[in-house]
DNA sequence: TCAACCTTGACACAGCTTTGATAAGGTTGA
DNA sequence: TCAACCTTATCAAAGCTGTGTCAAGGTTGA
């Protein structure tokens, strides 16, 4: 199978072997194994751990919140709770344009929806 | 006339004083402000107070993943950003023959090295 | 006027997160 | 066989979070 270690994983992806199992114990990437239980890191991991690097520093955010996120993705009532919870959220007029204040409300909506509905990816088109 | 004082709002809520300035501080829930600074807690307020502390329970989240959750919400180029690193399954290589297999182990050095230099690989995301 | 509030800022501390280092032992391939 | 990998588990340290407390000073209302 084409794989690479944990090792040249690290060295081809920027992190560390420690960071690599880190990474895979909150959830984020968690690659195949061999029989003898070897981490096995294809091109779409390497891909993944790159992107994920970009995504922290790009963004300041950590491990932990893209964690958060993806549990946010996998758990339909904890989405649910936080987006009712973040939907009583009195805004700032003032803060956006009218057009921005429409498509918020419109997008409001569509995760409503979703939310009540499937978690079928949403291609709410960025 | 029904605005209640931080220590007032604290006592209904079941937060401390000291806690509803730190939910302040992470942009959760900002009270209006009399003329001279002082925070002002309506029913709004103490509603979302109470439901933010059913919120944490429920779900054992804390405060910081509800602001991420915020932050989420407000940065479409965050929100963007997270939801398509979610969304990329990394592809693990099963479904390889074992011909194919061989050449990729005698090849793998150079793929490491090719992996150091090239970056685009996979573009099919959306 | 003055007690009882409020404000921001700072110091402190337990506990969790993130990361490294190391140990004891299994796997692999030349 | 044996060097060089891999595994899990544990100890450790720096940094962040959540929370209390205190200080210096402004506001309020009887």
């Amino acid at each position: 199978m084409e794989a690479l270690t944990i090792h040249e994983a690290a060295e081809t992806s920027g992190w560390t072997p420690r960071m690599l199992r880190y990474i895979e114990r909150i959830g984020l990437i968690e690659p195949a194994r061999t029989e003898a239980g070897y981490r096995q890191y294809g091109p779409g991991e390497l891909q993944r751990l790159r992107t994920l690097r970009e995504l922290l520093a790009d963004h300041e955010i950590g491990l932990g919140d893209v964690a958060f996120a993806l549990r946010l993705r996998r758990d339909e009532a904890l989405s649910g709770a936080v987006d009712s919870w973040l939907e009583a959220e009195p805004q700032r007029p003032e803060a956006v344009s009218a057009d921005e204040w429409l498509r918020w409300e419109q997008e409001k909506h569509a995760r409503i929806i979703a939310a009540l509905t499937t978690n079928e990816t949403m291609e709410t088109a960025a």
